[in-house]
DNA sequence: TAATATGAAACAAATTTTCCT
DNA sequence: TTAGGAAAATTTGTTTCATAT
């Protein structure tokens, strides 16, 4: 797992896309599944950079949620969560990865996407 | 004053989320009269809305059994959680002491841990017996309780309560046994008690893993568009089995569902196993899981000669 | 250029909180 | 005070448009 520890006091926007972070919230989570107040409070808890602005980035992560097929809302008894399908969530990255030789070599292994 | 209440020091004391027993061989903590299922909160913006009823129209009661001291005890209570989770105190959920002239019970407060209890007396000449008429129920605003550091609990959707009663007896050797009971959920939310379905009784625990047996739910809030799904998850939380129940639509009312339970996924097992079911009108409004048992056959038939 | 990422915003539906009788 | 109802407010999710990389 990515180490966030730097982010964590310093008010610098980590060089992550949120699909990223939305995901490695979900990941660190006991059940793989988190509610949507629940991503927020990993990112403002992870990030310095995402304890101000919130009305910004917090309709960027509803946004992403939406937009992004790998992210699957669930329904259960305490409303709904959100999981990740990762076989969804690699089939972009290698398409990515795959089909541009020249970001291949510009893409640094530790950045997400 | 109220002499043998307030007496123990609360650090003595099991924290309220230590799970207790209701009984002992010697003592037990029962509530003779349970509270109803609904009861709608209100908020620090808003008057009281009352105390907790019982279904009969009076208030619940609470009874310690076995207890053969002279002496009165205090009988503490506070709001719980009403989740699968053990009982723990509800981050969400306050109670509130109610006071005035239909107000029988004596009743003191004291916070622990960011908790309100009430402490009532229960008194031998009453048979250590107590109508708990002066519990009412405060709702703390979701926004304000998450943002506590170290809660992780959420609020959206988790309206739920149940009254918790403990009573900590003193033993000869200057210790306490300490009993605890909870009451049947309690639906706090205005919309959620008017729309959720809520299952009070099932008709049977468990059947053979053929199913086709009838099952009657009672509870509230049913309706025509009810279904009833059966679910098996894994020790881990991993959903492994769902099948809907057919729903006996002519005989089911508002307030009872007959249906008819399904077959279980394995015929073949051959120990019983727990699975889960819940009621749901709609796309959202579905019930807490209930529990139910699937037994396996008889005994796997080896002989193959004809009868 | 085509594909992605980010922001801002309009809208709708679900749920919570406040207000009124 | 206590109950009920429901308006007002907030959250959660979906989509669309514009701009930058």
């Amino acid at each position: 797992a990515p180490n966030y520890e730097f982010y964590k006091n310093a008010d610098v926007r980590p060089p992550f896309t949120y699909a990223t972070l939305i995901r490695q919230a979900i990941m660190d989570s006991k059940d793989m599944q988190l509610t949507l107040n629940e991503i927020y409070s990993w990112f403002t808890r992870t990030f310095a950079y995402f304890r101000r602005n919130a009305a910004t980035w917090k309709n960027a992560v509803r946004h992403n949620l939406s937009l992004h097929k790998c992210f699957v809302r669930v329904e259960n008894v305490k409303g709904a969560v959100w999981t990740v399908d990762e076989m969804e969530y690699q089939k972009r990255r290698s398409q990515k990865i795959t089909g541009s030789p020249t970001l291949v070599k510009n893409l640094p292994s530790s950045l997400g996407y | 004053l109220m002499p043998g209440i307030c007496s123990i020091p609360v650090t003595s004391l099991p924290s309220l989320e230590w799970p207790l027993p209701s009984r002992t061989d010697q003592y037990e903590l029962r509530i003779e009269v349970q509270p109803k299922p609904h009861h709608r909160a209100h908020y620090e913006t808003e008057g009281s809305r009352g105390a907790v009823k019982a279904q009969t129209g009076g208030h619940p009661v609470v009874q310690l059994h076995g207890y053969r001291g002279k002496e009165p005890l205090g009988l503490q209570i506070f709001i719980g959680t009403a989740d699968e989770r053990i009982l723990k105190p509800h981050a969400f959920y306050q109670v509130h002491r109610i006071t005035g002239k239909t107000v029988t019970t004596t009743s003191y407060e004291k916070i622990i841990h960011s908790t309100k209890v009430l402490e009532i007396p229960l008194e031998p000449k009453n048979n250590m017996k107590a109508i708990i008429d002066c519990a009412g129920i405060l709702k703390l605003r979701n926004a304000d309780i998450e943002l506590r550091k170290g809660e992780t609990d959420i609020g959206r959707k988790n309206t739920r309560v149940r009254l918790v009663f403990r009573v900590h007896i003193p033993q000869p050797g200057g210790q306490h046994m300490s009993l605890q009971v909870a009451s049947h959920p309690i639906e706090c939310s205005q919309r959620s008690a008017h729309e959720l379905p809520m299952v009070e009784k099932q008709d049977m625990d468990s059947c053979s893993v053929l199913g086709g047996q009838q099952m009657i739910l009672t509870g509230q809030n049913f309706s025509a568009d009810s279904k009833v799904i059966f679910t098996e998850k894994t020790h881990d939380g991993q959903q492994i089995w769902e099948l809907e129940a057919t729903v006996d639509k002519d005989k089911s009312q508002p307030s009872m569902l007959f249906i008819e339970v399904p077959p279980y996924r394995d015929p073949s097992i051959c120990h019983p196993a727990k699975v889960n079911f819940y009621v749901i009108n709609g796309k959202r409004k579905r019930s807490q899981p209930q529990h139910f048992t699937y037994t396996p056959l008889p005994a796997p038939s080896i002989k193959t000669e004809p009868v």
